[in-house]
DNA sequence: CGGGTCCTTGAGCCGGTTCAATGGTAGTGG
DNA sequence: CCACTACCATTGAACCGGCTCAAGGACCCG
């Protein structure tokens, strides 16, 4: 499907945070002001604390979202997917506050940061709906704050397990494909790629997940909910 | 100044968060339709989980605002001082996503979200101003994440203090009157009571900061800074 | 003056990080 | 096709930082 012609009114991705609330004048707008790009498994995408330039709209593939710390460590503190948004951050900012990379090969359609104030300011629905959207990011991330800051190891595995359901589900709701390495698990629950491996294997042992190479499935999503102390709201 | 009347035209506060991107005519509007409230010091204003029916404009005092996590443990995620917005978190949601409280005798005008929801429709520039007072607060979100999670204690204390100098500071740049107990600076650092009056008697022996009583005054900011890993950025 | 609450400080314990060694797996080139 | 290499995952051992618990002190309020 990445290789469709990247015609706005012909998108087949009808979650697009941008399109879903344009109308059709605005969308021809969009079509011929926009570019698709794309980017390879692991290729960063934004480089913080460089100048904030455009708008990102996640057409296929999935973003990792972080922050770097000392000595290069990352946190990721959310993840983008077909038809979010990326690059809002920077709104009202001239640099990027954070950093994104692609963890699968993904298409991105662009657009540059002048023009999309000018749909803003053009379009209150999709103002309103930006806000909202915005909100509810915060709102995610304040619960991460909280369970960062608050919960042990144990509990921010089977936390940032759940997190990862969310995204990298397949078909059936309780299954996965990893495309994380440990040390990306790591970084998404807080801790250290070792205290990872060893509470994986642990959840293994008492049947809570099974795992065999990159996929894996959650067998006891109840049991998980009750470790990470049902903080996930 | 908490005894002067209400009437939004002749608001002293002129960086109110909702004025500020109003004309006359709708600073009229809001004037009819909204409601001043008095909390006490350490009075509850927002209850996590109950209704999101409306948001407060804070005309003075100071507001903590925190999450609940497990056995009542508290993570105070940000304040709001006089101009700022609560309970926008609310907006697109049903139940309130956090609480807060008065830390100083507190005056709140107050806006049902209806009513609220009617003032953005028609007011697209509060709209979009309201979208980057939301990408900000994510901003800061989005740091404090990292830093529970990478910061060790001392270097977390450090942080909250740079935190707390924002809010509290008074006339001189660097002093301020704590509002705060033990308790609840360690529900901003990410750690116990124990550690914040260990971690302040050794900045105190090392000449980083200088107490008495309840004012506090840093001495050596720069010092304060390199040991929270200038990670407030 | 007495009682309560908060702050300080020390001692001991536990969880988590760090370090290191081993095992697995995938990719590359002969 | 196999062997070599390099990277990643797993597991154990040891160390250390931070939490818990407890006692003593300071301050405030009735």
């Amino acid at each position: 499907m990445d290789k469709t012609p990247a015609i706005c009114h012909t998108c087949w991705n009808k979650d697009c945070s941008l399109l879903k609330h344009c109308n059709s004048e605005w969308i021809d707008f969009i079509n011929s002001k926009k570019y698709a790009f794309y980017y390879k498994k692991g290729q960063q995408v934004i480089f913080e604390r460089t100048p904030a330039a455009g708008l990102y709209f996640i057409y296929s593939g999935m973003i990792k979202i972080f922050k770097t710390g000392l000595n290069g460590r990352q946190q990721i503190v959310g993840f983008a997917k077909p038809g979010d948004i990326l690059g809002h951050r920077g709104l009202g900012k001239e640099l990027n506050p954070i950093s994104a990379s692609a963890i699968s090969d993904s298409r991105l359609c662009y657009i540059d940061k002048q023009v999309f104030e000018e749909l803003l300011d053009k379009n209150p629905t999709l103002t309103y709906n930006l806000l909202l959207y915005c909100a509810d990011e915060l709102y995610r991330s304040e619960i991460l704050t909280r369970n960062m800051a608050q919960l042990s190891v144990r509990e921010k595995v089977a936390d940032a397990l759940i997190r990862m359901l969310d995204i990298f589900k397949n078909g059936d709701e309780y299954s996965m494909e990893i495309l994380l390495s440990r040390q990306e698990i790591a970084d998404i629950a807080g801790t250290t790629k070792e205290q990872v491996s060893k509470n994986l294997t642990e959840f293994r042992k008492e049947a809570i997940i099974d795992m065999n190479g990159k996929s894996m499935r959650v067998v006891d999503i109840e049991r998980l909910h009750r470790i990470s102390g049902k903080n996930n709201e």
